[in-house]
DNA sequence: TTGTGGATCACCCCATTTGGGTGAATAGAT
DNA sequence: ATCTATTCACCCAAATGGGGTGATCCACAA
């Protein structure tokens, strides 16, 4: 497989493209864009719709990209970039901080998560920790992924519970678990028998969910 | 319960202690934050077993903790941190970029994630995000975290299929799964053969495994 | 000292689930 | 015209899961 390079290589810039449908916040990006040295806003968008012909050809490094948009919402034109037009790095740009569309746009392959608040100063120091594989996220959005890996401090379980409870996620049977854990799966049924207790579930799947809801495992 | 009121809070300062074991980074902090308005160094410790009995004391907004301890580890004196005092924010300083410490450090409470190499002016600028509810991490730190949440884009499994393969990995059985999909168990039993088979393997558990570890799911 | 909670194990019951086999109809895309 | 995705049917036997009701041992606290 051959490496395509591009055309403009030799410029060393960044070629920039924006989807948004508010013209004033497409307008303020090209200015501040096209201001900084290093950046150069190509071209600018009011829809997937009206981008996606140009996608190979606007040859873009980042795809800064509005989540609420006309048609094509910002979450599966996402999916839609991805497919046509690998090169770029998507940095997404909302006023809404959904907790689900933040991880929807994550775990689609956006690189970025912004806030449109967030000061141009900031804007273009993203841009640039894109392109150096770094990955921008607001203070805010940062916190929000931060805390979806935390862990309840106060669980109810006890640690062996929780080590129970983890294997019984991960899809493992008793048998399974109680070979790794040097115990007799008596004693695993024990446990889990003290797991349904406390989490107030009689099944292996309303464990699951209320262990997740809750951050347990 | 009634809410407890620094007796330090009418300096607004916000309140910083650093464990770290070396000399020269705590002293290149303690300069960098003294020097700030707003910022105050209160005490600086060589590890946790030194800093413990001040926790309290400190009364510290921020803690910067350094992951690579004498004694107790970083990892554990989060813990450790949140059980005695549960009031200030801990950003992790770390050296090296490794992928599990920064997700237990994560899940076990920590507020921010730094590497030492971080400018002075993104260090303060981080304390600054902490104090106002943001969280804090490194761009290098964001982009694992980020990929951490990327699905893989060319999945050998079909829509269904990996609907499926949710199910499963969610502790569902067979029948729940087909009553959520309104579709029969049996469907249900030849998409799972066909997931097996996909897969190579021969086992809800491994399944699962597969699944995760290539981020099918 | 007497609990209480955590972790360990044993044996009862039996419905449900799981994994494997083989086969087939339908619709949609290439 | 072929391939894939999706749907369903019926065979079988072993394993698993959920609900009982017990017991022992140990550590730590009231």
């Amino acid at each position: 497989m051959m490496t395509f390079v591009s055309p403009y290589s030799k410029s060393m810039e960044t070629r920039v493209i924006i989807i948004e449908d508010d013209q004033t916040i497409r307008d303020a990006f090209t200015y501040l864009i096209n201001r900084t040295d290093g950046l150069k806003m190509v071209n600018s968008y009011s829809s997937y719709e009206n981008a996606e012909p140009y996608l190979v050809s606007d040859f873009p490094d980042v795809i800064l990209l509005d989540i609420e948009l006309p048609g094509t919402n910002g979450l599966d034109a996402i999916a839609k970039i991805k497919k046509k037009y690998h090169s770029g790095q998507i940095i997404i740009l909302t006023v809404y901080e959904n907790e689900t569309s933040i991880f929807k746009a994550l775990s689609s392959g956006a690189s970025g998560y912004l806030t449109k608040n967030t000061p141009s100063s900031k804007i273009i120091e993203s841009i640039k920790e894109v392109m150096q594989g770094g990955g921008p996220l607001s203070a805010n959005i940062a916190k929000m992924v931060i805390q979806s890996f935390r862990k309840s401090q106060n669980s109810p379980l006890t640690k062996r519970e929780t080590q129970i409870l983890e294997g019984i996620a991960e899809g493992k049977s008793r048998t399974k678990i109680a070979t790794e854990l040097f115990i007799d799966k008596e004693t695993v049924k024990s446990h889990i028998k003290n797991i349904y207790n406390k989490l107030d579930v009689n099944s292996k799947e309303d464990a699951i969910r209320i262990a997740k809801q809750d951050k347990l495992i």
